[in-house]
DNA sequence: AGTCAAACCTGGGCGC
DNA sequence: TGCGCCCAGGTTTGAC
């Protein structure tokens, strides 16, 4: 699952491979991925476009064309962006390969295909409902105790689903929410307003740990996350939670538990993290 | 307006 | 060996 870590590791491995490289042609096997534009339109729009530079927003990769165009991707759950020398391998799963002008592929592969592909103008973005409506970006300087404690306020949602939530804060799925809670000391399911000061500041403190960690380490490879190079990470050795349900806490021994918040699977520790 | 459940999708693991 | 079932979850959509 690619979150913000995920996503930050890819831009960066890809940054350096991209950067000035023209984009010769492209390949659409599986069309429904593209949301805008049309297919054809794409294809012809690509052509010739020079590769500026690449960013990410919250789960968002972004590539900078020439001609003020941005290829946008979202990874869903098993997306991955590969650089290839020459004619990379081309399995199943891969659904979209972009040709550069030195010879090498760039392609996109997803096997739940969950994942997303945009190209619009840069004064199109809002276009892009996920991307335009995302709140600020963790490691930004406006996620500050004051925005959070705001965006708490008054909501009656268990705070596990307010961190999910890209409105309130661009990045964070289920690993480095259910990994920032835990080092918070928040059961997941607590209103989300009944947040005592304290705890707001040790939870906005964690989410900043917990992600600056994940980059660090490149990434959480849990089942299908890789680099721009087919590379793994190596946060999930650091995982305190995310996955270990019924194994003892790393702090206290007791055996983690499992709930559902929203549709998804949340585990923590009973002890660390009291409702 | 806020909240939740369902839908999209495929592979892995399980019981039988 | 293979079938059916459940699970994983980011985002959108629709219902309440």
């Amino acid at each position: 699952m690619p979150e913000l870590p995920e996503v930050e590791t890819i831009k960066e491995t890809l940054r350096p491979q991209l950067r000035g490289r023209v984009i010769t042609g492209a390949e659409l096997r599986l069309p429904r991925l593209l949301k805008i534009p049309e297919p054809d339109v794409f294809i012809t729009l690509l052509k010739d476009k020079e590769i500026r530079d690449l960013s990410r927003r919250g789960k968002y990769l972004l590539v900078h064309l020439s001609d003020s165009h941005h290829l946008v991707f979202h990874l869903g759950m098993t997306g991955q962006l590969l650089y290839f020398p020459g004619n990379a391998p081309i399995c199943k799963h891969t659904h979209l390969i972009f040709d550069l002008h030195n010879e090498h592929q760039l392609c996109f592969r997803d096997m739940r295909t969950f994942g997303k592909v945009y190209l619009v103008a840069v004064n199109e973005l809002n276009l892009i409902r996920g991307l335009s409506t995302l709140g600020p970006e963790p490691l930004g300087p406006k996620f500050t105790p004051a925005y959070l404690t705001k965006a708490l306020s008054g909501r009656r949602a268990a705070i596990k689903a307010i961190l999910l939530n890209q409105k309130v804060l661009a990045g964070l799925g289920n690993i480095y929410g259910d990994e920032s809670l835990f080092k918070a000391g928040i059961h997941p399911t607590r209103r989300a307003s009944s947040l005592a000061g304290d705890e707001i500041l040790s939870l906005h403190r964690a989410i900043g740990e917990v992600l600056t960690a994940g980059i660090r380490h490149r990434g959480t490879s849990f089942r299908d996350y890789v680099d721009g190079e087919g590379k793994s990470g190596h946060f999930q050795e650091h995982l305190a939670v995310y996955g270990r349900y019924q194994k003892p806490c790393l702090r206290c021994g007791t055996s983690l538990e499992r709930t559902r918040v929203v549709g998804r699977s949340s585990v923590y520790c009973p002890r660390c993290q009291p409702l």
